[in-house]
RNA sequence: GUCCCCAUCGUCUAGCCCGGUCAGGACACCACCCUUUCACGGUGAGAACCGGGGUUCGAAUCCCCGUGGGGACGCCA
């Protein structure tokens, strides 16, 4: 048995998308589980369309997801070069092959491929015109995932346009050729293009690879597959809003494939050893981002704390350079990071979350502020905490708990009483670290000169 | 329109291949518990086999038809 050889071909539109994305996981996926090799090919046969300053797009996605290649751009490998621009002598060696078979003809001024098999005249009332059919047996594919699909392809394409330049259907299977690629692993949007594809692999003499046609992704809401448009589509916007790339690999793994045992957060390794594409499902998948928030959510709370405050101050210079947060004190940013990790559902929250503990100037939640002013007798809780602070040890929480504890008892009232008045006079919100954390985290003076501007508004 | 693929809770899915389970899990939602607020966590509730025929003692599971969803029908990839 040859050994695996998977391909991952984009081409360079200056967007990653994420059924690209996952594309490209379960081509490494697979190539990993089977001790295959990886190839990265760059489909950009398309000039008017293609650009030299997307490729950059692609690299720094994979890259970022993890998903090294084992031949391709800037690693190189036997089979290269692997961008298809600079590919057209082999396109061309190729062609004269099919030439010499009698497989090609010349028709307004392109190159098309000949079918095999008796022709005929129809009128195409959906497309309006004239077109000429083959007759032609049937395509068989053996397709990994979706079993034995039967297709008829019984018109003529082109297969390298009228300014020389070959297209997609022809250069996808000449590479996969030329780069002895044993399994085709791509969308199910390619299963009709496959006879074509096969009749070319036929016509050229070479063995048919095994193909695998995954599921596509649904858009979230509204009909239709995911476009590049689509909220959420892009890989860039979670690299953007902080995601981490496990945990969006993860959720791309659920979505078509499962390792069963009740098992969803999983890491990598796990999935490598037992991913294969018979266990790929056949329906599409509509891509559900709270689910994705979660898996994040999930690895932000198992990270290291020095790696956790390490994402949070790249969060903060990508999107909140001028924040007083990084003109914090390197221990004093740390602690209240950690304070932070538990509590927050992704790293896009912590400047608003945190934004308080690094600043005077904060904003109110006037809700929150009526909702709790109204309630007891906030004023008299403030001046007993004013008058009390100076005889507390803020060295640790429990210190400030018990201090705290021991000012309530003696007004036979609980901490609970409290609670929401202090939070909302030093953080402006009812949400947040625990109180007391708050308390040792801004310091003594912090807290009171919090606590008398809301005793005394100004 | 033609061709191809698909069909289990709102969503992702297990179960289907090798018919017999209270149809299981996760996200979301709701309730309760934990609790110093908020999250986390825990417990629980509601929630699905698209419809119709067949085959069979028995069908989510096998077959057919319908319906629905998706895709492809480019000198795009």
């Amino acid at each position: 048995m040859s050994p695996v050889r998977v391909r991952f071909a984009p081409s360079p539109t200056g967007f990653f998308h994420i059924g690209s994305a996952r594309t490209a996981l379960f081509n490494w996926l697979y190539a990993r589980h089977t001790g295959g090799i990886f190839v990265l090919r760059i489909e950009d046969t398309d000039k008017e369309r293609n650009g030299e300053q997307f490729l950059n797009v692609i690299y720094e996605s994979l890259r970022w997801l993890g998903l090294n290649w084992d031949e391709g751009p800037g690693v190189g490998g036997e089979y290269g070069p692997y961008r298809q621009s600079e590919r057209t002598a082999i396109y061309r060696e190729y062609l004269e092959k099919l030439r010499a078979a009698g497989r090609t003809y010349e028709k307004d001024g392109a190159t098309w491929f000949k079918l095999l098999g008796e022709r005929s005249e129809v009128f195409d009332a959906h497309r309006q015109r004239t077109v000429t059919k083959v007759q032609v047996a049937p395509t068989v594919i053996d397709d990994l995932i979706r079993g034995r699909v039967e297709r008829v392809e019984d018109e003529d394409f082109v297969i390298v346009r009228s300014d020389g330049s070959p297209v997609f259907h022809f250069v996808n299977v000449v590479d996969d050729i030329a780069m002895r690629i044993t399994h085709v692993i791509r969308g199910e949007d390619h299963l009709s293009n496959t006879s074509k594809h096969v009749e070319l692999f036929k016509a050229l003499g070479a063995p048919v690879p095994q193909f695998a046609h995954i599921p596509l992704i649904l858009k979230q809401h509204g009909p239709g597959k995911m476009s590049k448009r689509d909220q959420g589509a892009l890989v860039e916007e979670y690299q953007g809003r902080g995601y981490l790339p496990a945990a969006l690999v993860n959720f791309l793994c659920l979505l078509g494939w499962n390792p069963g045992a009740d098992r969803e957060k999983l890491p990598l390794e796990d999935v490598i050893r037992q991913f294969d594409l018979p266990g790929v499902n056949q329906s599409n998948a509509r891509f559900d981002d709270k689910k994705l928030a979660h898996m994040n959510m999930l690895y932000l709370l198992e990270q290291p704390a020095d790696r956790f405050v390490a994402l949070g101050r790249d969060y903060f210079q990508r999107h909140a350079p001028g924040a007083p947060a990084l003109q914090a004190e390197p221990g004093y940013f740390r602690e209240v990071l950690l304070l932070s990790q538990p509590k927050i559902k992704g790293l896009e929250e912590l400047p608003a979350y945190t934004r308080y503990l690094f600043s005077d100037d904060y904003p109110v939640d006037a809700k929150v502020q009526e909702k709790v002013l109204a309630k007891g007798d906030p004023q008299a809780r403030l001046r007993e905490l004013i008058a009390a602070l100076p005889g507390w040890d803020f060295s640790s929480d429990a210190a400030i708990e018990e201090a705290l504890k021991a000012l309530a008892a003696s007004r036979q009232l609980g901490f609970g009483d409290y609670q929401a008045v202090a939070r909302l006079a030093v953080s402006g919100t009812n949400v947040g670290p625990s109180l007391t954390s708050l308390f040792r985290v801004l310091g003594r003076d912090r807290v009171r000169s919090r606590l008398e501007r809301l005793l005394a508004p100004a």
